[in-house]
DNA sequence: ATCAATGATTAGTG
DNA sequence: CACTAATCATTGAT
């Protein structure tokens, strides 16, 4: 700094020696004449000037508020002023031209990115509402779990808020800041030389200053909108019991169709429907597809494992559909346990008359402690309910309610397991006679 | 407090 | 991508 001072000095001293137009280009009279030789009296005067200027931050505020004044009024002002200018535009392009252009930074890039992708920097309404479109996509496509996400777009909402009235107030602190700047400069500006470009300069590093706070802002705002992403995430993992009705629902499909429960997409969709409609007085379980796809994965996989657990359930829901078809199709049933000839699979023919099965059903479960062997006579049973409303629907037309019978490409293995389980079927049962034939559906 | 039931999630498979 | 199997985490009953 001082070097720089003292090189100016130079600079400066040197210049006017060398008789630039201090005098003639502004035309400031000259005060009074009262000098002697031109040349004396101007570098007195200079002299005196400087030190005045070098000094003058020795001083009061007031003083040199004064002193300050006076340089300039100074006769000699304009013309050291167009000489520091000179000066400064020769000095100052070097350093100008270095830095500059700095490059969008990515880190900022991807905290905007992911402000807007949450709907936190959107625009206000419309924001929310992406935000809980974003969130329930990324939740896996429920539509319209609305329950879990009020409170998340009420978190969102208020992060939003705070997030909005911060960088307001950093911006009109920004803006404040800068004009006050600016008006300082140009105000310093009839005293040293500023060119517009340095203010420019000046302006822009103000506003990177500021951008760095608020991409402290955007981080911690963007740290928050993590947290209650995670918060909403594990509060989604909380479960709400589906109602009873719901669960009819699924284990009417489910038993019904236990020779092949994987229903079909559309399928899903219609238990889903079902299910939301059935329970739909009220708020709460409206019951996605997804959720149908859950509840079959862990049907299947539970039942699978415990088949025996599952006896009672499995006979009370084999018995309920098949009272419900009972009436119509008895008649037909028989046909099909004699012959099945129209159903392609599921050859699985087992002789027992539908009214009975209830009972029997209920004396198996009764001693469902030799689980074993009851699983696979419940199970076969179970099949053969399946089968049966296959039939059912096959030889008199009984409308399912959701039937789409498409079976999902996986689905029956060679024997009956729906996929590489350890079936319960047809290990040739003790106690069944007839019932023994195969279910198996080796087609 | 304990425990089974159960909906959701995750790793791994074809 | 749909499934299975294992596991997590909550719920509701005891």
């Amino acid at each position: 700094m001082m070097e720089e001072q003292a090189r100016i000095m130079q600079a400066l001293s040197g210049v006017t020696l060398a008789g630039h137009s201090v005098q003639g280009g502004m035309g400031l009279p000259p005060p009074h004449g009262h000098e002697g030789t031109d040349g004396d009296g101007r570098k007195q005067d200079i002299g005196d000037i400087l030190h005045q200027i070098m000094t003058i931050t020795d001083q009061s505020l007031d003083e040199a508020q004064a002193k300050k004044h006076g340089l300039n009024c100074h006769r000699m002002k304009p013309a050291l002023f167009s000489v520091l200018c000179e000066i400064k535009e020769k000095t100052g392009l070097s350093i100008r031209g270095a830095q500059e252009q700095d490059p969008p930074d990515p880190q900022l890039m991807r905290l905007d990115n992911m402000l807007l992708a949450e709907g936190v920097s959107g625009p206000e309404k419309g924001g929310g509402s992406a935000a809980a479109a974003a969130a329930a996509a990324a939740a896996g496509g429920g539509a319209e779990n609305s329950i879990e996400h009020s409170d998340y777009r009420a978190k969102l909402t208020q992060i939003r808020q705070i997030y909005h009235t911060e960088l307001e107030k950093y911006e009109q602190a920004c803006n404040e800041f800068t004009t006050h700047v600016m008006n300082l400069l140009r105000e310093q500006s009839r005293t040293r030389p500023i060119s517009p470009k340095e203010i420019e300069r000046m302006v822009g590093i103000i506003h990177r200053k500021f951008s760095s706070i608020q991409m402290q802002l955007k981080q911690s705002t963007c740290e928050a909108v993590m947290i209650l992403r995670s918060r909403f995430l594990d509060a989604r993992r909380k479960r709400r019991n589906f109602s009873k009705q719901a669960t009819e629902i699924l284990n009417e499909y489910f038993y019904s169709h236990l020779s092949n429960p994987y229903p079909s997409e559309e399928a899903k969709e219609e238990l889903a429907k079902k299910c939301s409609i059935t329970v739909s007085q009220g708020v709460g379980t409206t019951i996605t597809v997804s959720q149908v796809s859950n509840w079959f994965g862990n049907k299947r996989i539970r039942y699978k494992k415990n088949i025996g657990k599952f006896q009672e359930e499995a006979n009370l829901y084999a018995a309920k559909t098949a009272v419900t078809a009972t009436h119509a199709v008895a008649a037909a049933i028989h046909n099909s346990q004699a012959n099945s000839p129209t159903t392609p699979n599921s050859g699985s023919s087992a002789s027992f008359s539908l009214p009975n099965s209830g009972d029997m059903f209920m004396s198996m479960q009764s001693l469902n402690g030799a689980s074993y062997q009851g699983a696979q006579v419940g199970a076969n049973v179970q099949s053969q309910g399946d089968t049966i409303r296959h039939a059912i629907s096959q030889t008199v037309g009984y409308n399912d309610g959701l039937r789409h019978p498409m079976y999902s490409p996986h689905s029956l293995n060679g024997n009956g397991g729906w996929h590489g389980a350890p079936t319960p079927s047809s290990v040739t049962s003790p106690n069944e006679g007839p019932g023994s034939v195969h279910s198996d559906t080796s087609n």
